[in-house]
DNA sequence: TTGACATATATCATCACGATATATATCGTC
DNA sequence: GACGATATATATCGTGATGATATATGTCAA
């Protein structure tokens, strides 16, 4: 499931523009990782090129002028061809781990303050999350849904992880006397 | 952390050649994504410019000649600021969810194959990180071990998850009565 | 002896990301 | 009414990560 795909994805629903897309995919997968203007439009041209979807143009009256892309019969094959392609599980990459890993290199206030400033920012996105709960009910179909609530999980679970870290390095201190 | 801090990273603890590094970074972050050559190489040479490591040649015989890095003072620096700087949580991106969120396209027992799918490669990730187990605690300090169970604690929460989702899709079929 | 695997370096095309630029409309507020 | 923030809408650019590929040689097992 590349770019390509997934913008095929939410034009297999509806005509959209690029700004449309942009908005669909930051509702939806607000919990996981955004797609920016520097991979839909050119996405958008290179599909255009090969046939996937096609562009008309519509002209506003002040506001620029919209490019509304729509699916085509090619198009609705690809996709369906990319949901089926073979899969292949995505090992995560998570800067906070990068850091644990060399935390020995920090002093333990350090090491404290970084893991509860972790702790911070999930539980800051998960609140985000939860606020999003009416849209998505109303929005999302069952799949969707279950897309939802897998990302709540996450970020509860993650938030469990970094909260028992900071018990853990709490512990190591007073271990050590410090 | 970027590529560049977590060579400084490993670099800190002894003087390594661009392959070594390859290797240190598949062994500590087996349960997250890699690093290839073409993030290390440029990397290291750019770092070599701003004269954060300095390069020693090795001749060998028969076997290609190593270029072994040796942290600098200004590489050290440079390093500690890496792990002092501001953090910022990154939202992570999943191919399964995109795949789920488009679910609805898929009849339902393609759906339950490509659950089934991804559990398997779940299970297998585990396994394999669980038989390093001895290795880790043979070399790893406290916080690198602490590494290493957020990765096996996650694949065992990823396996809930999926393993929840395929009955979910069972009883979903169940009751439409497939 | 043949093929697989390990050592070791390096580049290339592709492409995602984040920042920035360009315009206009609207909406609240001071 | 002026001002700033936000929304609509398109697009490009530099930076840099990824995965594939190329190039050599050595070793070890089938």
């Amino acid at each position: 499931m590349d770019v390509q795909s997934v913008l095929l994805g939410f034009l297999m629903k509806k005509s959209m523009t690029g700004y449309d897309l942009k908005k669909a995919f930051s509702i939806s997968f607000l919990f996981f990782s955004g797609l920016s203007y520097g991979s839909i439009y050119p996405a958008l041209r290179k599909m255009e090129n090969q046939g996937m979807i096609s562009k008309r143009l519509e002209i506003q009256d002040g506001a620029p002028n919209r490019k509304v892309y729509t699916i085509t019969e090619a198009g609705k094959r690809a996709f369906l061809d990319s949901l089926r392609s073979p899969f292949a599980f995505e090992l995560p990459k998570s800067t906070f781990l990068m850091r644990l890993f060399f935390f020995a290199h920090l002093p333990p206030e350090e090491r404290r303050a970084f893991a509860r400033q972790h702790l911070d920012s999930i539980e800051q996105l998960r609140a985000q999350l939860e606020s999003a709960r009416p849209e998505v009910e109303a929005h999302a179909d069952r799949f969707q849904y279950l897309c939802f609530q897998f990302g709540l999980r996450f970020y509860r679970d993650m938030s469990g992880y970094v909260s028992e870290l900071i018990d853990t390095l709490g512990v190591e201190e007073i271990e050590n006397g410090e």
